[in-house]
DNA sequence: CCGTACCGGCGAACCGGTTCGACGTTTCAC
DNA sequence: GTGAAACGTCGAACCGGTTCGCCGGTACGG
C-alpha cells in the first residue's frame, strides 16, 4: 500500500507538503498541488485510518450500541439501525456495530480504546446501566429512548404521552366509549422500557378526562401467545369497540385473530396501532397507526451527535431532549362504533 | 487517557518492558509484571486502538457489508447480521457495519484505508460487483451467498438445490401429485439472487423425476400484492394440493389468504416454507419449513474469515465453498392430499 | 575456571499520518 | 530603497503503541 511518503517522493516534495496539498490547510502552489494529486491517483493512495486516527485523535467512526433484549420485537430495531447507519455515512462517518449482550462492557471497550468519536445508544431503558459509563467516558453520546436522567447526553424519542392521548382522542371523537389498550409484555416494562407505561399512563388519563372506559392488558411478544391474549381480551370485554395496539407482535397477529372471530375493521372494531410505516407495509397491516418513525429518530440522533463531535455546538450548550410529535397515519381501520 | 508510557513510569520500568509484561511475548519477572499490572489497574489504562493498529497492522475489526436491496425482505437480513456480529465478538473482533447503497465504493474505502482486517459480504449476487474489488484489496473475505466466480474467497450458503429437492420429495412421499412453488419477485432473480432459481430448477427437476406436476410463480415481496398472487395461483390451479413457499412475504401473507378461502393446513392444503426458525416464531408461521439458518451461516463465515486473518490456514490453502444441508422442520402443516 | 546460554530489562526505531516553527522568496506599501 | 507581510516549502516532533538488537548479570556445563 502506498503511504504519503511514497506520494511525496513521486511528486518530488516533502511529506508535510504532500499532506498540506491534500488537506488544504496551508497555501500550496497550483503546480505542486497538481503533482501531488497526480501521484495520489497513480499510486492509488488512501490514507491509513489508524495512522490518521493516531495523529488527529479522530476516528470518523460512530459506535452504535443496539441492545437486543429477549421478548422484544427484533425487526423493529433494524429500522433504527439503518437510520443511524445511513445518516452517519452521509456525514462522513462509519459505524461500529455492537450487539454484545453486555452493553456496559462493550461501551467501555470502544470508548476507552478510542475506537469511536461518539456513541449512539438504542433502546435506552429508564435506568440504563450504560449511561454512567458513557458519562465517564467523556465522549459525546446520543440516545434513542428516554432515560430517567438525561444529563450529559442528547436524547431523542417519540412523544409517547402524546401518542397515548392521540389514540384515545381519535376513537373518542368517533364516538367510542369502551376501548382497550394492548401493551408490550411486562418483562419489557420492568426492564425499563419506560415508553410502554408512558403511553399507557397518558392513555388512561385521557380516557378518564373524556369519560370513557379503557381496559389495559400487556400482551406477549411471541406469537402463539399474543393471539390468545387478544382473544381473551375480546372475550372478557364484549363491549369493546376500539383497540389500541402498542405491541408489534400483537399488531402482526391481529389480522388472523379478527378473521377467526369473523370480525372486520372498522365495521366491527376500530383499530389503532403504533408502529412504523415500513413495518406496516412489510406485513400489510391494514390498521391506522401512530407512526413510530424509527429512521427519523436515528437520523436526528446522529445529526446531533456529529454536531457535538465536530464542536459545532459549544461544549456547554445544554443537551437537548427532543420528542417527535406522533402522527396518526389513517389506513381506514377506524370509524364510528358498531351500534350494538 | 493513560498511555503505556504512563503505565511504565508508574511501574518504574521502560515502555517496552511494560508492553512485554502485558503481551507476554518475552519473559518478565513476576515482580515487574505485578507492578505493571497494578499500574494498569490504577490508571485505568486501555491501549489506544489506532496506535496499536498502526504498529501491528491489525485492527481487530471485521467489515460487514449488508446490502439492502429494494423488494427484498429486510427482516431476514437482521438474522445474518446478528450471527456475524455475535460470532465476531466471541472471537475478539468488532464489526464495522456498512449499509451504503454503493457497496463497491464502501468496500474500497474500508479496505484501502485499512480499517478492517477482513470482510464479510452478505446477500452476494450471481455476478456481484463487490467481488473484483475484494480480490484486488488483498484482504480475506467470506461470503454468504453463492456467486458465479468463487476464486479467492470463502463461500457459505444454504444448499438451495437440495432444499428444492427436499420440498418436492417430501410432498411426493405424502402422495401429492400437483403442487406449486412460489418464488421471490423476478427483480430479485434478475439482480442476481441466484438462490431463487437454484431452488426452483432443482424443484422442477425433482418434480419431473417423480412424475408430478409443479407450477411455479414468482410472488411479490410486498404485502397487499403477494396475497393476490397467492389467490390467483390457487384460483388458476384448483387441483393443487401442496404449496412450496420460497418467499418470506408470501409465507407471512399465507395465513390470511388461507383463512379468507376457508382452507386449513394440512387438511385442505399442505404447505412447506423456506425461512428461519426465528422468523417462524416471530410471526407464528405454523408451516413446516426448510430452515434457512441465517445465524449459522453468519457464524460459519466469520469463523473461517478469522482463521484466514490469523493465518491459521496456509495462504495457499484452497478456499472453501460450503453448502449447509437444509433441514426440514416439521410443524405439522403437511399430510396426505385431500382425496378430492 | 572459563565460555556460553539464558534471563530480564532497556533504548531506539518504526508504523503512517498531521502540524508547528523556521526559512528563503516575493510582493507591496511607504 | 527598505521593512514588513504573505507565500510556499521543508524538517522535525509527535500521536501511542510494538518489536528488534543489545547488554549486564547469573547459572551452568565442560
Amino acid at each position: 500500500m502506498a503511504t504519503i511518503g511514497d506520494v511525496a517522493q513521486a511528486a518530488g516534495v516533502s511529506r508535510s507538503t504532500a499532506s498540506y496539498a491534500l488537506s488544504g490547510k496551508r497555501a500550496i502552489s497550483a503546480e505542486v498541488r497538481r503533482r501531488v494529486e497526480d501521484a495520489v491517483r497513480e499510486l492509488g493512495y488512501t490514507p491509513n485510518a489508524g495512522a490518521r486516527a493516531l495523529a488527529t485523535s479522530q476516528t470518523m467512526v460512530i459506535g452504535l450500541l443496539a441492545q437486543f433484549l429477549d421478548d422484544e420485537f427484533a425487526p423493529a430495531m433494524l429500522q433504527y439501525m439503518l437510520g443511524v447507519s445511513n445518516t452517519a455515512r452521509e456525514l462522513g462517518y462509519d459505524i461500529l456495530l455492537v450487539t454484545e449482550a453486555d452493553g456496559t462492557r462493550a461501551l467501555r471497550r470502544i470508548t476507552d480504546s478510542r475506537m469511536v468519536d461518539g456513541v449512539v445508544l438504542l433502546n435506552v431503558a429508564e435506568r440504563d446501566e450504560r449511561l454512567p459509563i458513557l458519562r465517564a467516558a467523556g465522549q459525546p453520546g446520543a440516545l434513542v429512548g428516554l432515560p430517567a436522567d438525561c444529563t450529559g447526553v442528547d436524547v431523542f424519542d417519540l412523544d409517547f404521552e402524546e401518542a397515548g392521548r392521540l389514540m384515545v382522542d381519535h376513537l373518542h371523537r368517533l364516538g367510542h366509549r369502551e376501548v382497550a389498550l394492548v401493551s408490550q409484555p411486562e418483562h419489557v416494562t420492568e426492564r425499563g422500557g419506560a415508553y410502554v407505561w408512558r403511553l399507557q399512563n397518558a392513555a388512561v388519563e385521557a380516557a378518564r378526562a373524556r369519560g370513557i372506559t379503557l381496559h389495559t392488558i400487556s400482551g406477549s411478544s411471541h406469537q402463539p401467545d399474543v393471539g390468545q391474549d387478544l382473544n381473551a381480551l375480546l372475550d372478557a370485554h364484549p363491549g369493546v369497540t376500539g383497540l389500541l395496539i402498542n405491541n408489534e407482535a400483537a399488531a402482526a397477529a391481529l389480522p388472523t385473530v379478527l378473521h377467526e372471530r369473523g370480525l372486520t375493521a372498522p365495521s366491527d372494531l376500530s383499530v389503532v396501532g403504533r408502529y412504523s410505516d415500513e413495518f406496516a407495509r412489510t406485513f400489510s397491516l391494514p390498521y391506522s397507526s401512530i407512526e413510530s418513525a424509527p429512521d427519523r429518530l436515528g437520523r436526528m440522533a446522529v445529526r446531533q451527535l456529529v454536531r457535538r463531535i465536530e464542536g459545532d455546538v459549544a461544549a456547554d450548550e445544554p443537551h437537548v431532549v427532543r420528542f417527535v410529535t406522533p402522527e396518526l397515519v389513517d389506513r381506514g381501520s377506524t370509524g364510528a362504533p358498531r351500534t350494538a
